[in-house]
DNA sequence: CTGTTAGCGCCTTCAC
DNA sequence: GTGAAGGCGCTAACAG
């Protein structure tokens, strides 16, 4: 007990592995074992007792660089993610840090932009052993990035996106939600349903388009092209595909709008806005992943509501498991989607309908 | 030249630095030196260029891990944050992450929230060894949290706060730019300028407070205390304070707001525009801290813009400039501010001051 | 059951 | 200029 009381005294410096054993009066390799739960390490209680309280008075943490040496492995994850100013990919990155922070890893994110090739993070994180495994919210250039993360021998997850010839992803039901989004403004009586849809080649915009085509056709209403603008993801792409839509004339102008994305949600309400166009009265609109900015936008904005943070949470749960051999590869789509509805959407009045066709 | 050749087929796999060695025909401590850069080590150009090439050509990447662990370093930085999903916040990590990856660090995120003391989350950070350095955006108890981190004998820097006994800090010009908005009002007409404030005690808020009163004061308008509505941060406060201010009485109404923050502001501008005050005709309503969500706004908010990337960027930069020993602590304050003129903001016209006085 | 020991990959004296 | 060797803290194989 002399031991405990000398080292007691600098609580402060880090401790290590051979500290607690001199203090615990037992072989350093006692304490790795009991410390991380060997289960083919068979002690007395008393010993076992012994050695993690004063692992615990010394507060000893384990160097997790030495561990990760010895075992390679590093407990920790990366997350690359572009535009990390955006909300949605704000949700995912925090799911995921939960889920790591709950297994004991670290989360380290890196951010793809400028110059930066991507493929070069991916590298760069894997080769200088700085994580055991990557979190994917980005992906340029499927037919480049794909081989170039399996050329890693790393394990890795997609998250927001599928790709071909990848079984581990985690994705939130887009084509589900989009399509109840539909069935949404068809139960207010709504006919003519605009989409305001994102870059056709990426996979978030192909679900959501799906989901709208599944929600027409289940209401049995046809599939006009002519009523799909596409908006990208931004406000100003969602003003321009507002205008356009705009510009189709009066008597095709649809009574509702399914927008991608809260933000083209945004910016085709600040055009119908300009235009003296009212939402609800004259069109409601509907936007997809809720938000903050749904609350602030004027009428505060209905939109499908996804599980981005469970998305997060999913992806790097699994991939955990998957390092620690739990787990296969396998995909998931997390299901639950859920109208939140606000003050943008209503029944379509006669009197809408009427506006529709002679206002202006 | 044979080792080249039968290393390079396995590009894929990750190479030690004796394999360098072995392939560039050299001692492995010559490739040490070479490739960290050692000033006191002498070698022959010829030399020097081959073992560079050979590890560019094996695509060689030093273990972080290992070097880790002899010199003690990380070569990462935790950033912790609240609320990750705050664009303020998001900004300071974009800025972190530019930074670190400019200088070969990676950024660890840990995220404060449920349970978890922030504390807590420091020791763990940094006794595991972990990180070289944390960058602290969140500071719940000054009391608690400055002797916790002095306590960890780790450099740290203090991101958009201060706290009394820190030398090491970075914040923007908050006291500066909320003067600026001021004056802007100011030189658009107004004298009776409300200000939506946030929580007293919050270093922000406390030094926004104090610029609103210095514009007052360059104006030769007296501070008058019932202008000042305790908003806090949320969107719900901020309505919440402009229902208070509305409620103060017509005669004593200001025809000028400046929010402590856009959500705040937003809060407001949903209150007034429910009351049928229109703005900027009515009152004028200026934010701080420039962002995505102003340009949603309708009409789109004019604000202060102010140095959010630029500060996060500082904090890391300068961390590292002290973690490798070349720099001091020292604060630093990111003096630019600049308003960013849009809708919400307007002249005091004759009318607007009428109605203020009359209307309702 | 417990202790001793050999590295994980790297950097850094210290002889040569 | 170079190369051999020790050791950072830890784990796992191997002895006892």
């Amino acid at each position: 007990m002399f031991w405990i009381d000398l080292l007691m005294k600098n609580k402060r410096r880090s401790h290590t592995i051979s500290d607690v054993a001199k203090a615990a009066g037992v072989s350093l390799a006692a304490v790795s074992r009991v410390l991380s739960n060997d289960k083919a390490f068979v002690v007395r209680d008393e010993t076992r007792k012994r050695i993690t309280d004063v692992a615990r008075d010394l507060n000893y943490q384990p160097n997790q660089v030495a561990r990760g040496l010895r075992i390679s492995r590093t407990f920790s994850l990366g997350i690359v993610i572009p535009e990390l100013d955006n909300p949605v990919h704000a949700r995912i990155i925090i799911g995921a840090e939960r889920a790591a922070a709950e297994r004991g890893y670290s989360l380290l994110i890196a951010h793809r932009d400028n110059g930066m090739v991507e493929t070069a993070i991916y590298e760069r994180l894997v080769r200088q052993n700085r994580v055991d495994g990557l979190i994917v919210a980005t992906l340029q250039d499927e037919k480049v990035g794909v081989p170039a993360l399996k050329e890693l021998e790393h394990p890795f997850v997609l998250v927001n996106r599928k790709a071909k010839g990848v079984k581990h992803y985690v994705v939130i039901n887009d084509q589900g939600g989009a399509r109840k989004a539909v069935e949404h403004l068809v139960s207010l009586g709504h006919r003519r349903i605009a989409h305001l849809s994102g870059a056709p080649h990426r996979y978030n915009s192909k679900c959501r388009l799906k989901g709208y085509k599944d929600g027409l056709l289940a209401a049995g209403l046809p599939f006009d092209k002519e009523l799909v603008f596409e908006a990208g993801y931004t406000q100003a792409g969602g003003a321009d595909a507002a205008r356009q839509m705009l510009a189709v004339g009066i008597k095709k102008r649809p009574t509702a709008i399914f927008a991608t994305t809260l933000l083209v949600a945004a910016g085709a309400m600040s055009v119908l806005r300009a235009e003296g166009i009212n939402v609800p009265d004259d069109v409601s609109i509907i936007g997809f992943n809720d938000g903050a900015i749904a609350e602030i936008l004027a009428p505060p904005l209905t939109t499908v509501r996804t599980q981005l943070e469970a998305m997060g949470y999913q992806a790097a749960s699994s991939l955990i498991s998957y390092i620690e051999g739990n787990e296969d590869f396998v995909g998931k789509t997390l299901k639950d989607t859920e109208i939140v509805e606000r003050a943008s959407t209503a029944p379509m009045s006669r009197k809408a309908s009427r506006r529709t066709f002679n206002s202006r």
